[in-house]
DNA sequence: TTTAACATTAACCTTGACGTTAATGTTAAT
DNA sequence: ATTAACATTAACGTCAAGGTTAATGTTAAA
C-alpha cells in the first residue's frame, strides 16, 4: 500500500507547531516518525492526527506534556487489548479505573470551565442592560 | 467593621498553595493583601476567595498566570462600571466584546473536553463488554 | 554542478511558575 | 529574657516546554 508520507516542515504547517516543538515531542516518545534512509523524519496522516489530539489535549484540557503521554498510552493499551492482546480481568479492571479517573477529572474541569463561562454571562447581561439605559439617558 | 485577617501560613493551608506560590502571586500583582506594621502580610476573606478563584482558572482552563490577570482585571473593570464608574459606550462595548472572545474560548475548550470525555467513555464501554464476554468463557 | 531550500544533531538560552536556602526580623509563650 | 515558631527579602536553583544558533548534511531545480 502507497502510504503518504509528510516531511517536517509539512507537519509543521498542517499542525501550527513549530518543528522545534514537534521534534521535541519525539524526544519525549509522543510520536515516533519513520525515517528515510538519510534520516529525515517521515509523518504519515495518522501521525499527524496524533499530533493534533496532542494540541487539543494540551489547550483544552491543560494537560502538561507528560500526562498526555500517560493519557495516550493508556488508551493505546487498551485499544490493544480490545483487539485481541490477553489480559487477565485484573489488568482489564485497573484499565477501566484509570479510565474512570480520567473521566472524573474530566467532569471536574467542565464544571468549573462552565461556571467561569456562567460569570462571563452575566456580566455580559449586565453589561448590555447598562447600554440600554444610557441610551434611553441621551435619547432625552 | 472588624474584619478578620489572616497571615501567610493560614491562607497556605486554606488554599493548598506553598506560601512561595503565594508570595509570588503578589508580585504578579495578582492579590494585594495588607501589611502589619511590622511587615506581615494580612489576607482578607476576599483575598481568599479571589486565591481560590485563581487556582480554579488555572487548573481547570489551563491558564497562564498572566492570562488569569487579564481576566480577572476584565472582570474588576466592568464591575466597576456596572456601580457607578462612568465608561463611554465605546467603552462599554470594547468590555462587551472582550468578555465575548473569553466566552468562545471557554465554549470551545469545552467541546474538546467532551469530545475526549466521550471517546473515554467508549473505552469504557468496550472494556466492560470484553469483561463480559471473558466471564463467560470461564464459565464453560 | 552549484545553489537554494530544505533537513539533521548538539548545545546553549529563555520564560513561567515556582522551590530552596540564607540571613534576618517579629511574636507568643514560657 | 530567651526560645520556638512564625514572618520577611534576596538570590540562586529547577523543571517543562520549547526558542535560537551553529555546524553540517540532503535534495530538487536551474
Amino acid at each position: 500500500m502507497g502510504e503518504k508520507y509528510y516531511k517536517i516542515e509539512d507537519v509543521s504547517i498542517k499542525t501550527g507547531l513549530t518543528k522545534r516543538a514537534i521534534r521535541y515531542y519525539e524526544d519525549l516518545n509522543l510520536i515516533s516518525p519513520k525515517r528515510t534512509d538519510s534520516g529525515y523524519r517521515l509523518y504519515t496522516d495518522e501521525d499527524i492526527e496524533k499530533i493534533q489530539k496532542i494540541i487539543s489535549l494540551k489547550d483544552s484540557l491543560g494537560f502538561s506534556l507528560s500526562e498526555i503521554k500517560a493519557a495516550l498510552e493508556l488508551d493505546k493499551n487498551v485499544k490493544n487489548i480490545l483487539s485481541g492482546e490477553l489480559a487477565d480481568a485484573e489488568t482489564i479492571d485497573n484499565y477501566a479505573k484509570l479510565i474512570e479517573k480520567q473521566i472524573e477529572l474530566i467532569e471536574e474541569k467542565s464544571k468549573k470551565l462552565l461556571m467561569a463561562k456562567q460569570k462571563f454571562e452575566e456580566l455580559l447581561i449586565d453589561l448590555s442592560k447598562l447600554k440600554q439605559k444610557s441610551k434611553e439617558v441621551n435619547k432625552e
